[in-house]
DNA sequence: TTTTGTATGTTGAAATTTCAACAGAGGGGA
DNA sequence: TCCCCTCTGTTGAAATTTCAACATACAAAA
């Protein structure tokens, strides 16, 4: 467990825990960490909210598939970052996402039940790690305000430059590599892949932008 | 103040408070009672998050109005519900929505600050405030989700279709009324005005639904 | 009652997306 | 090296949406 102390020290759900005391912490929630295969769940859609997960290596996705199959793209976690923590705390029964391994990866999880619970050895970290858990969950809310700004958009050209300019923004540079594969991008900014290629495709000749995978260069902001 | 005492106790805010802690709570916490005509935001979009507003009386919609004045609805709050709870426990500088009057109506206004912090007066009650807001966060995380599930969706019929079985099965009722006219149904599916009435009067002359203004009414769950 | 304004429904053309199918590039393994 | 598979880009037709404009119904105001 101690290998992963670095990651968890920088995971927000352990902020202001001392240092000494998160193997203590640990026990008492009881957290146990697995790994994953590329493309294997940690959580699967209609699941009962139960764990928190926190990724320590690798990368996951966050996705929804309906009744026909349509896959729409939420988000990416990296290490660090967590999920579940928003369906475990509002405590629903059906948990409305799938979370999967984007490639080999490792997870703790956590009873959310044994955060908001002190226990019986009345642990002084509960009401800390409550305060922090609000924070993330309101965090995650931006993100999925986020996205609905992105996919508000009518059509595929806004909905991509939308993208391109707010990851561009997060980066600090015009430059900067996506988490995402063309499949995904599409499945995120909700529209057909080959109707996305095409739009890239034509940005690229039109030379607003520099696409190579999943590298992306923004030359002008706007296509006025 | 004391004639919001009423829905102030069903607000989830106050969710396990003592009646009679409650005057010297919102005392406390400096809750200030303000009135707005409809139309009128109680919060501006790019406004710094600062407040947590509960609806008293009337109702509010979110709404995000873009860069060339698209207009997407988030959700409509009716009173007991909270709104900018999670921008203001997020810490961030620009809210990204605004929150208008759609009719007549009050809300209680709370600086978020106050909640989180514990007073001088060592007021019991702040522990409890943080445990409820992080479940009042969460469930809006919900809210957010099931908007992605409806307009993730790709033609105006399934958009409508998902959005109206949603409601149905949240009113427990294949009868039952929207918060929206046309217009904002447009602007909560993402999609244009004209298409939705259309597709509407698709649905009505097919018999699959009935529709009066807000009042729906579902006879076929599906049109397989 | 008449007027005015808003909400809703309709329509047809233009723009855009979806869909299905295929081609080329590149990586990994045999 | 060759083969296989995945990812990305292209394309053209069909389906759908957007856009602009107008008709109608209804409610509030004059």
């Amino acid at each position: 467990m101690e290998k992963y102390f670095e990651i968890l020290c920088m995971c927000p759900l352990f902020r202001d825990i001392a240092h000494w005391e998160l193997t203590k912490a640990l026990r008492c929630l009881n957290a146990r960490v697995f790994s994953f295969e590329k493309g294997e769940a940690v959580m699967n859609e209609s699941e009962p909210a139960k764990y928190v997960g926190i990724v320590l290596t690798g990368s996951f996705q966050i996705v929804r598939t309906d009744f026909f199959g349509n896959r729409s793209m939420i988000a990416n976690l990296v290490p660090g970052e967590l999920f579940g923590e928003s369906f475990a705390c509002a405590g629903v029964e059906e948990v409305p996402v799938s979370v999967l391994a984007s490639e080999a990866a490792e997870v703790m999880l956590i009873d959310c039940l044994k955060i908001s619970h002190s226990c019986s050895n009345a642990c002084q970290f509960h009401q800390q790690m409550i305060d922090n858990l609000l924070q993330i969950v309101a965090a995650k809310n931006l993100v999925l305000h986020q996205k609905i700004e992105v996919t508000s958009k009518r059509t595929t050209h806004e909905k991509l430059m939308a993208y391109l300019m707010l990851q561009a923004k997060q980066f600090g540079s015009l430059e900067f590599e996506i988490p995402y594969d063309r499949q995904e991008l599409a499945d995120y900014l909700e529209v057909e892949r080959s109707g996305l290629s095409a739009e890239i495709g034509k940005l690229r000749r039109q030379g607003v932008i520099e696409a190579d995978r999943n590298r992306f260069k923004i030359y002008k902001p706007f296509d006025v």
